[in-house]
DNA sequence: ACTCCTGTTGATCGGATGATCTATTATTTT
DNA sequence: AAAATAATAGATCATCCGATCAACAGGAGT
């Protein structure tokens, strides 16, 4: 009998799934359906992709809004990490290296289609996550980095909040570029994320000769070299 | 007889307009409302807004798309001067001077709560005029800024695109933050902005004397002074 | 095989939304 | 005063959308 499975043309779908795991994969096509056409998507455009009734959706999340705070919870999350304050204040180690291997580790989270633009539809809703994910990062990343700059800048120099933000948002754009805009850039931001930090630092004058870092004498970067202004 | 002005309640606000001026009136309404809810704002709230009914609309609007339209156009039109482009190229100029002025008047233009936001919305959305606005950027004012920047920098460190868009984007991120973020920037952005363009010439050591200026020896700014790696 | 449990469905409701239409009122123009 | 035109009021249409609910179906346990 080759009726009785109830072949309905879904091949490879099961029909019954755990609890768990069926909010789990709403969630996880919720995330992708949303970063693509907006907040403003409608369930069931969302329930077809998933190969689900509309209705369906409203017995794992009471309302709309209850899913897009899911959504939400799972594309903000873990997308700082915990050790990266301590990281940053971590003075064995160049300021350059931290800043390097900080932000090629963040933009290795954030430079992806359905962060970014959740977080850019979400900041533009005015939601409270999106506020409060900045006002973190703000304080536990962004204002380290201050103070360390702080720390090896010359005297006559002295950098503020702004200049922070400045060589946060320069790197952050390229983001915004590829996946809001939808504009070519490079397969790999290292090169331009390098570029960037060592801009930062050279208007500073901070080099490799300021920092104590007795264990790495250079960078592991084969490409075009660190600015030694003092060398 | 004190009804016969059919005074409505809508006092110092004339019913009937020339074509012309209603639908200015609607245009500009419609640019403030749809900054503020996002492009699927609803039509009978605008028309609340404008004191008007919700069939109005339609007489000056066949749809609410035409009306999109005209939001696009009235938003992104003339927020890139003509002249930049040949101004940028001037080398009679300082580049600094040049950036200096590019960057203050432009974030005068851009930095500014509706064009933000609607320039956000309609990128996410995928907009044509928003690709084709930054790709004349691109061609009309980055890319003279490369070839200045080239020109005056060490053969051994020489630009490339991203370090412009690097630029570009750090100056963009004060009104990202402020307008779409809602985060607090300074009042005055020129500082910032200065900053920025000194911390990126500094990197491919462009100061005062690299530049042929005879004509302007100091830039008239009271506050903290330019780079003089040479000096 | 039978029942029980529950994940899933299909139909449906109430409200919102874009868009249209008619009749009426107000204002400008001739 | 009369004609022309803006705008209103208001109903209405078709559709869409979030949410509800009774009924079905398919797998596990006894």
């Amino acid at each position: 009998m080759d009726g009785t499975t109830g072949q309905d043309g879904d091949i490879g779908t099961r029909r019954r799934l755990p609890p768990r795991e069926r909010r789990e994969q709403i969630v996880a096509e919720a995330v992708r359906f949303f970063a693509e056409v907006g907040l403003d998507g409608n369930t069931r455009q969302l329930a077809k992709r998933l190969g689900v009734t509309q209705s369906l959706l409203f017995k794992y999340f009471a309302t709309k809004e209850d899913l897009l705070e899911a959504v939400y919870e799972r594309v903000y999350l873990g997308r700082l990490s915990a050790d990266w304050p301590t990281r940053m204040a971590d003075r064995s180690t160049p300021l350059r290296t931290r800043l390097l291997e900080f932000y090629t580790e963040y933009s290795g989270l954030i430079f992806e289609h359905d962060w970014m633009r959740i977080f850019m539809f979400s900041g533009l809703a005015g939601a409270a996550l999106n506020h409060r994910y900045l006002e973190h990062l703000s304080e536990t990343i962004l204002t380290p980095v201050l103070a360390e700059t702080a720390a090896l800048a010359t005297t006559d120099k002295q950098p503020t909040m702004e200049d922070i933000w400045n060589l946060h948002g320069g790197i952050v754009y390229i983001g915004i570029r590829k996946h809001i805009y939808g504009l070519p850039t490079p397969d790999c931001p290292d090169a331009a994320i390098a570029n960037a930090i060592d801009k930062y630092l050279s208007y500073f004058d901070i080099g490799y000769g300021k920092d104590a870092s007795p264990h790495i004498s250079r960078p592991d970067r084969p490409d075009d070299g660190p600015p030694a202004p003092g060398d």
